[in-house]
This record gives C-alpha cells, structure tokens and sequence, in this order.
DNA sequence: TGAAAATATAATGTTATGTTATAATTTGTA
DNA sequence: TACAAATTATAACATAACATTATATTTTCA
C-alpha cells in the first residue's frame, strides 16, 4: 500500500454500495461515472483486495469492503457532521461558555439571560461557577473561564472589564414609617440600624460618604457580604438597607417595600474577561447580550 | 462556506496545535512551512472563523477551534485505523469468517485448526455454527456462511464443494473378539451386531454393500446420525461399528480399539461454500487450511 | 531597535479529481 | 445464440488541490 487512502474514494465506495451501481453513484454524487469509475479502481489499487462482486447486474461488496464498511460510514458521517457543527459556530449556534459569576446571579438574573440566549442556539452550552470575586478574578486571569460577573473589581493587566452601575434603593419591613416617604435620604435614615456590606466594600464607604455628608452617624446592624443576605434580614423585620436594585426587584416580597435611596449611590458590577484570549465570538455575543439585559437597571 | 472542508486541512491543523507552531507542523507532516500555512489560511476561510491565537511565541487554538478538536481527532485517528486495518486484510490478518459444519466437528477436529490458523492473524475473528447437513446447505445457499463442513451433500448449483474421502475404521470394545485381527472384513464381522449411521446415508450404503458382496447378512443394533455417538455406544460395551478414522482417533480411549477396515470403504465428507459468492481471501485461505488438515485422513 | 525566527505571499510544478469521447463489457431479450 | 441497450472501463485532457522554492512581511527577543 504505497497510495494514501482518500476520502473521496471512500465516498465513492458508499455511494456504490448503496446505489448498486457506478453509474447510479456518479448521479447522487453529482459526478461523471468515469470520475467515480476511476476512484474506485485506485482505492481498489491501494488496498489491494477487489472491492466489488456483480450479482445478476448488480453490484455487491466484497466480503472484504464490507468488512470496512462500518468504520468507513463512521469517518463519512464524522466528517458530515464536522461540516455541520461548524457551520453553527459561525452562525454563533454552537459553542461553549464558561461563566463565573456572584453568587446572587448564579440563581436570580444570569438565569433568564441565558434562557433567552439559548432559545435559538440549539448548539450551545454554558457553565456557571458562583463564587466570591476574589476567586473570579483568578479564574480570569488563569483563564478557566471565559466571562466573569463580579464586584470590587479594581483592575488587573491580565483582565479586561466592562463597568456597569447599578441604581440602588433602601428597602424596609412593610409598615415602616419610611414608607410615608417617596424618597429616602440619609437624613430621614437617622437612627436606623442599618444591614450593608462589608466594611472595606467599596460601596459601603460611598454610601458611609453619604452619611457623612449628611452628617447623619451610620448606625451598623449587621455586616454581609451579598446583598440577597440583607435583604432577606430585612424582610425578617431585622432593619432597613441600601441595596443594588436588581436584587431588590427579584426579591420584591409582601413583607418589604423600597423607595429611591437619594444622593444616588451606585453599586459598581464589572463584566470581566480574560485579556489575552481573544473571547469566542459566541462569548463576545452572550456578553453583550448580558449587559443589554442590565440596561433597565443602570444609572 | 462554500468550500469543501479537506482531511489534510485537518491534518494541518492538528499538527499545529501540538506542535504550537506552522514551521514544527510542517517538519512534522514532512512538508513545507508554506503549505501547511496555506492549508491553515484556506482552512480559515472555508470554516469562516479564525483559527489561532498568538501567545507569546506560540499559536493556541481558539475557543470555537477548541470545540472541534475532538471530532477532527477521532475523524483523524478513525482514518488511520481503516488504513491499519484495510492492511490487515490484504495480509490476511484481519477479516471474519462463518463456518457452519456438522457438530462432530464443532467440538474435536475444528477448534483445533481454527487455533493454530488464528495464532498470527490477531484481526480475524470466527463464527462456529454446528447442525445437521440440511440446514448446512440452507445455509450455503443463501449465503449466511462463507463455509460448511457437511457431508451426504449431493451437489447444488448455488454451492461449490470439494469432496475428502476420509478413511474408515472398525471400533469394537477393548478386548473383544476382533481384537486379534490386523483388518477387520466384513466376513469377520459375520453374528456382530452393527453401531452406524442412517440407512438412507450414503455411507451405510457402501457399507451394506460390501457385506453384500461378502455375502455376510448385516445384523443392524444402533442407527445413529453421527460417528461420535456410534463411538460412545461402542465404548459402553454395546456393540462395534465401523466409523470415521477422523472420530474414532479423536474418540480414542481406554476402552476401544480400532483395526483397519477392508474392503476401504470411505466416508465422503464435502467442504462446501456459496458458489455465486466470490469467498474473501482469509476464506479461500481457511478452506484450504482445513483440507490441508485433513489430508492424513484421506485415502 | 535591529537581527533572527516565524509566517505569509508569489510564482510555479505535480497530483488528484473532474470532464468528454469512446471502447469494452455485461445484461436483457428476441 | 445473437444483438441492442445499458453499464463500466479507458483515453485524452482541463481544473483544483497540494506541493515546491524564492521572497516579502511580521513577530520575537536580546
């Protein structure tokens, strides 16, 4: 077997097999029947066994090719649905995502997002990893994931971000004599003990800054690191809290009310990616799509 | 996309990948830099997205390529594999064949043979089907098998055959009378209650006949399809009977003894395969083994 | 920044794969 | 059996894939 075997030799053999005839062969591929004739004498040649009987005017394999027969349909087919899969790469219909995110999205919005990305890429699939921001910078930068959902995010050459900012609102037990009020300000806050987060949190001190400015003393509750935590303490009755907007809506219960927290306080969320790779295009997409979806939320 | 994705685009591909860049790939395919940098650009083109990264010094595949390795792997990998295997078959070390023989054989001459014909070709497999001649020639002639061990086989266009005399013996329990004899007549055989096959087999015909010609009456005790029950009711002390040399050696035992018998009657055995069907090599191969097998038992 | 290495492009030869024309073979039928 | 029709093989030749060498361009790294 001096020859190399082709692929196109084995589409002819298939198609032989299947239509009885050279003749016939040549019209499903689209071909001449000498152009198939011809690919057949030279497989026959490079593998050295005869490939065809003829049986009262039909063709019929060898007991050899039928041998092969099976594995050579596995390569046709394999190499068919290569063609198709990329084909919906480019379409952006298949692909892999690898999501890291905070935990709150993990169950409330990334969800729905992805739901309606999914709907018409049937070849898609994502993972989602929650975990603290720290651990989603790593994964960034060492490139185990390829879209990360963060806060605190204070910069980093091996990562590259997209800052949204996020409207807050105060959110208090129903009944709450804030709730008279259409707007809350630090003023009016004077004396409730708040739930926020932590300390070193950069949006604790912006909203301490709004205290301060006011020259109302922050009066510290309880100390948590998401702010799906304060608000289910604040529907327990536990105290009142300033959080991000999008966690209020999909935490909106009977038991707690929210108004407009004034001076406006941010809360900064970083859509981050790794800066070396170049993100998949269907990344890029789902990306886009996801900021898109924060719009209605966004200062 | 409308080019056709190639097998060596692949190959190209791959061989980037681990070697981490075009120049090593190229050393590896044996080619040169320039075509394997055109397979790739081509490659890119067809597929409509791109294919490499760089990253300090090497070329790592995108993500939409990363999703496709594996398929291209094993469509590679699958195309090596057929080569192997289609070199087997034309050395004969690869392939399956059918056997369909009468049940003596699937348990004494047979396995032995098909041992020592399999012990360098470690692709071939074999299937033993044993039942009765009738159902062998069924089988020949509408192809179920590529080869029967059979005999009172009668000739069928559909079936090419090869007929082996096998020479006969006569077995009588140890000690017996007959013992004393070098060959056993049917003269001597004149008061012994007969062991053997059908009346209307070929092989009793003979037999008969040349007790006919004696002029000795055969005194019949047992009819029995097959030699290895004639030699087993033998064995029990039940009677003598004149058998295949082939079952009678394989029978051999403390208990029996066997003397030539004369005049030679044989037992006409037929190896027989479909005749419209051209047999695969490893086939022709085994057929001719098994009658080389036989060739000590031939008249 | 500039030399070395890697890669891309250009010009061109070779092989695979296709074509049409036609010969040889097989099949079906009188 | 013979003969027309269908099928397949062969010949001559065009085109595309795949390879080459030469050379320009880009990237890497000291």
């Amino acid at each position: 077997m001096k020859q190399k075997l082709r692929l196109r030799q084995f589409e002819a053999l298939m198609a032989v097999i299947q239509t009885g005839s050279v003749t016939n062969a040549a019209k499903e591929l689209g071909i001449s029947q000498p152009a198939v004739s011809r690919l057949l004498s030279d497989l026959g040649q490079t593998l050295g066994f005869s490939l065809f009987d003829r049986r009262d005017g039909k063709l019929v394999p060898t007991q050899e090719v039928r041998f092969l027969q099976s594995d050579i349909q596995r390569l046709l087919d394999l190499m068919d649905q290569i063609g198709v899969v990329s084909q919906s790469i480019t379409e952006r219909k298949a692909g892999h995502i690898r999501i890291a995110c905070l935990p709150g999205f993990a169950t409330s919005h990334l969800p729905e997002v992805i739901a309606s990305f999914l709907k018409d890429k049937p070849g898609v699939s994502v993972t989602i990893e929650p975990d603290r921001p720290e651990r989603i910078l790593e994964w960034m930068i060492d490139e185990q994931f390829d879209f990360g959902i963060t806060d605190e995010f204070r910069g980093n050459s091996a990562v590259e971000s997209r800052d949204i900012y996020v409207r807050t609102v105060c959110i208090f037990p129903k009944n709450h004599r804030l709730s008279r009020l259409s707007v809350v300000t630090p003023t009016e806050l004077e004396g409730e003990k708040l739930i926020h987060t932590r300390r070193e949190s950069e949006f604790f001190k912006c909203l301490a800054d709004t205290f301060f400015d006011a020259n109302v003393p922050l009066l510290s509750l309880v100390e948590t690191r998401q702010f799906t935590a304060a608000c289910e303490l604040v529907s327990q009755g536990v105290g009142v809290a300033v959080v991000s907007e999008l966690d209020a809506i999909r935490y909106a219960s009977s038991k707690i009310e929210m108004r407009p927290f004034s001076p406006q306080t941010a809360h900064k969320l970083s859509l981050v990616h790794p800066a070396q790779k170049r993100p998949s295009s269907i990344t890029t997409e789902f990306i886009n799509a996801f900021a898109e979806s924060l719009r209605q939320f966004q200062i």
